[in-house]
DNA sequence: GCCACCGGTGGC
DNA sequence: GCCACCGGTGGC
């Protein structure tokens, strides 16, 4: 049998294959259909196969199936879920649990107040201090940013970022992705330093020791000598190639998120 | 029984 | 009219 190419798919988690059949016969002659394999090699036909399969894991909002790449602002063939889901919502229907992403669709630097609305007038606004760090959190929640991914104006989706190499992940998921996620999401819900873990036993059995307050990383501090590191990496970016070739930009501003991320956790670290 | 493959159709 | 999705089946 013709072996046909199974491409690697960067939009959804590593081990993913894409693959494309071009029909020989028939009316439908020269159409193609897309299918997916997951890394233990299940087949997948269509969307709504695979958001089953992925649950909460990846969000498909704005996958494009046919393609295989992640189109921001599309708001994509979603149409028929989101319908259904407002509608249900508006008849007074509770959401539904298992397609609600598990974090803020919002990302501020700043803490932001949260309003809360009822039928009732004299609302007043609540900044939520104190209540979003004594609620109950999943032990490693964080694994639920897996596969989230920043993409540029062209709407790709940009590789993942190089981390300084005093920089570690603690648990399931070690890879510099959700390891990014989980400092950057520290950084935004808890005034205190970021040590990372410092009990030892945390990397055995990260289950029983983890403290939870702390990123799912181990125990560091950011030297100047590592900043320094970085911001020698956004001079070379930007000498690399041509203004017309928007990678070396990208390449750049990327390494710039990281030194500011850095800048910001000594910033804390040592005021506190 | 499985599955690669094309047909049929609901929803746009 | 198009096409995403999935049903059905012929060939193994």
């Amino acid at each position: 049998m013709m072996e046909r190419k199974k491409a690697d798919c960067p939009a959804l988690p590593p081990g993913w294959k894409k693959e494309e059949v071009i029909r020989k016969s028939g009316l439908s002659a020269g159409k193609s259909d897309v299918y997916y394999y997951s890394p233990t090699g299940k087949k997948f036909r269509s969307k709504p196969q695979l958001a089953r399969y992925l649950g909460n894991a990846v969000d498909l909002a704005c996958f494009d199936f046919r393609t295989g790449k992640m189109m921001p602002g599309k708001l994509q063939k979603n149409k028929q879920r989101l319908r259904h889901e407002t509608l249900s919502l508006a008849k007074g229907g509770k959401p539904d649990l298992n397609t609600a992403l598990p974090i803020r669709q919002t990302a501020s630097i700043f803490k932001q107040p949260v309003t809360k609305v009822t039928s009732h007038p004299g609302n007043k606004v609540k900044a939520d201090l104190q209540r979003a760090v004594e609620q109950p959190r999943q032990l490693f929640w964080e694994k639920r940013l897996k596969g989230l991914r920043s993409s540029d104006v062209t709407e790709q989706v940009l590789r993942t970022m190089e981390l300084p190499k005093g920089l570690q992940g603690v648990g399931p998921d070690p890879s510099d992705d959700t390891l990014l996620s989980a400092i950057a999401s520290a950084l935004h819900m808890s005034s205190a330093p970021i040590t990372g873990q410092t009990s030892v036993a945390a990397d055995k059995n990260p289950a029983l020791w983890l403290n939870m307050s702390q990123p799912l990383c181990k125990t560091f501090t950011v030297t100047d000598e590592q900043i320094r590191e970085q911001e020698m990496k956004v001079l070379q970016a930007r000498r690399n190639g041509p203004q017309t070739d928007r990678a070396p930009l990208f390449r750049s501003l990327r390494v710039i998120t990281i030194v500011i991320l850095m800048q910001t956790i000594n910033q804390k670290n040592t005021t506190c």
